[in-house]
RNA sequence: CGGGGUGUAGCUCAGCCUGGCUAGAGCGCUUGCUUUGGGAGCAAGAAGUCGUAGGUUCGAAUCCUAUCACCCCGACCA
């Protein structure tokens, strides 16, 4: 492609309203432009990329047996009834105003839908089947350029399988491929371990990259490599002490003594002496609960141990369920009956101070055998900076990151709500066991350029580059060098390279070279008069920003080389 | 949805507090000449309903009210 025909809207000034670096230098090099908030134009050179990282996908899901559907955006809402997701999406799907339709935030329901009048027998499984489309989701808040929008490419895919087996082969399938796509991609990620939330099923892991733009927090051992969203992340921390001798419970007055710090600090002992008590209401019961110290309960984790969904008691119920304010509750002199349950890091501890339930009062040498009812213990905490790694010891890191796939063991959630049954070998009547699959396009972009950018631009990889090379005519006015560079344009575009070739008239060689280094294609050919006086032609590598010349006409066999070579 | 911020030329922004002549700068754009290895020089030129609507005033980009859009923080995020 010539410059000079070309649509390529570089600019020079960062845009005010993009903060990271991927939005800045996506606007800068002409990638997208945004039409509203969280709603993009991909241009050409940005679209140039989507298709390659399309390809990749494309490529990785055929080679797992994957079918190609293209999926209608436009979905009957009687078919998000049916599946309860009308309710549980709420505002987050966008409807249609004149039509009972929706704008599909993802496409489990047409897939059942499909599945149901077409797959009978077990004889037909197992499936995969996948596309690549547009999705739409009313994001209260969109956010960071395209990690964040109202409607973006998504590659997702749904496995049909007969057995539990199957679908754990199929799951295993995507892991392996989303790995390859991800290499080839050239992005740095990792994975983790993923709560499945509200979508149900067995298990479920995100593949994420770290970023301080992410919206999500991981703990990661860069030793072992374990890694976990912080929603479900252990640590290796150390229990509470078990004295020997556990002596007779006795209050203390505790004057305005209200934090578990200030407690620590007026008792002067160790904030691991102190059992923090936590009121929540679960299914409109009062539970109380036990963190060690200055722990932090992470409720999450909270709601699995409940099995229900918990909101922390307001300050009127906190008095009225158990006589004092928020510092001073404890497990001793409840006023109303509790369920009690305690972080594991407490189980079996003694020696401990509480409160008392009676303002500016604690109790010390609580024995959580003897004093306490306690229900049960559980992992309730929120892992912490420098934590020991439960596998290696070695200490834990807490990092932001960004999500660029997930992948989920659906089970039967979908095909019993909607009633997509097959035949199994006995004659039995099953549902179908699924799996969903999900790829952000946008957010690989994005991701990418994050990970792959200087001070002067993109640093794109061979594999998703939107061009191979950059051939930048140096001095137009001269009449050899525009010769030399239209003769190469032509020789390489021969040869299969892709060639963005800056044949421009009217703007001098630093503006040029500026260009080239802020569009980021790998390798750049430089015709110059200087060097081509020596019949030599000029190469930069982008990444290194090595240069280097090579004879004219050997320049056709290196170009080849880099670009075809691995 | 709560808190904060910003809307002035294609882009980045000044002017607003303290109302007052014909609304400015840099970059970009058009034309001509010069220049040509790291975002060129000179000259001439085009380009803005000051987000929108209403109000106050002799007079509003500027003050007041409403509204819309966008950005940031939070809530939310199968």
């Amino acid at each position: 492609m010539r410059f000079s025909k070309g649509f390529f809207p570089t600019v020079k000034e960062v845009p005010s309203d993009a903060i990271i670096p991927s939005h800045q230098l996506m606007i800068r090099a002409g990638l997208i432009r945004p039409l509203g908030a969280g709603i993009f134009s991909f241009l050409p050179i940005g679209y140039a990329v989507m298709k390659n990282v399309m390809q990749i996908i494309r490529e990785e899901m055929d080679a797992i047996g994957g079918q190609e559907f293209c999926l209608p955006a436009l979905n009957p809402v009687e078919l998000w009834e049916e599946s309860d997701r009308v309710r549980s999406f709420g505002d987050t799907m966008f409807h249609v105003k004149n039509r009972a339709l929706v704008l599909a935030p993802t496409h489990e329901e047409v897939i059942t839908s499909i599945a149901r009048n077409h797959i009978r027998s077990y004889k037909d499984l197992p499936q995969i089947w996948y596309q690549i489309q547009t999705k739409f989701r009313n994001e209260p808040r969109p956010k960071s350029g395209v990690l964040r929008g109202r409607q973006f490419n998504m590659k997702d895919s749904y496995s049909l399988d007969a057995s539990q087996e199957g679908l754990d082969n199929s799951y295993d399938l995507h892991a392996e491929a989303y790995k390859k796509i991800y290499s080839r991609c050239g992005l740095h990620f990792f994975i983790v371990g993923a709560s499945s939330g509200a979508m149900g099923g067995s298990g479920s892991q995100e593949f994420m990259v770290e970023s301080e733009a992410g919206e999500d927090t991981v703990a990661l051992c860069d030793s072992c490599h374990y890694a976990a969203n912080v929603e479900v992340a252990s640590s290796g921390v150390a229990p509470a002490i078990r004295t020997k001798e556990s002596h007779a419970i006795e209050e203390i007055f505790t004057p305005n003594i209200k934090t578990i710090d200030q407690l620590a600090e007026f008792l002067k002992v160790g904030t691991d002496r102190c059992a923090k008590s936590l009121v929540y209401i679960g299914d409109g019961k009062p539970v109380l609960i036990f963190m060690m110290g200055n722990d932090q309960l992470n409720e999450t984790k909270l709601r699995t141990a409940l099995g229900t969904d918990a909101r922390a008691a307001e300050p009127e119920e906190l008095s009225s369920l158990t006589g004092a304010d928020a510092g001073s509750i404890g497990p001793i002199g409840l006023k109303a009956n509790f369920t009690i349950i305690a972080d594991k890091r407490l189980e079996g501890a003694n020696g401990l101070i509480s409160g008392a339930n009676k303002n500016d009062y604690h109790i010390r040498n609580i024995d959580f055998n003897r004093d306490v009812k306690i229900g049960s213990y559980y992992d309730l905490r929120t892992v912490e900076q420098g934590e020991p790694c439960l596998k290696c010891s070695k200490p834990l890191r807490i990092v932001k990151g960004i999500e660029l796939g997930h992948i989920f063991k659906l089970g039967t959630k979908y095909s019993v709500s909607m009633k997509a049954n097959f035949l199994d070998d006995q004659g039995k009547e099953q549902p179908i066991i699924m799996g969903s699959y999900g790829i952000g396009l946008e957010r690989i972009i994005a991701c990418f350029i994050e990970q792959h950018h200087d001070a002067s631009g993109i640093i794109w990889s061979k594999s998703i580059a939107p061009y191979d090379i950059h051939l930048i005519c140096v001095n137009a006015n001269s009449e050899t060098v525009v010769a030399k560079s239209e003769e190469l344009y032509r020789m390489l575009t021969e040869t299969h390279i892709s060639v963005l070739y800056d044949d421009r008239t009217n703007v001098t060689p630093g503006f040029k070279f500026n260009d080239a280094d802020l569009l980021g294609m790998p390798l750049q050919v430089i015709v110059g008069e200087k060097n081509l006086k020596n019949n030599q032609i000029e190469l930069k590598e982008r990444l290194t920003g090595k240069r280097w010349t090579v004879a004219v006409d050997q320049l056709v066999g290196e170009v080849k080389n880099r670009v075809f070579g691995s």
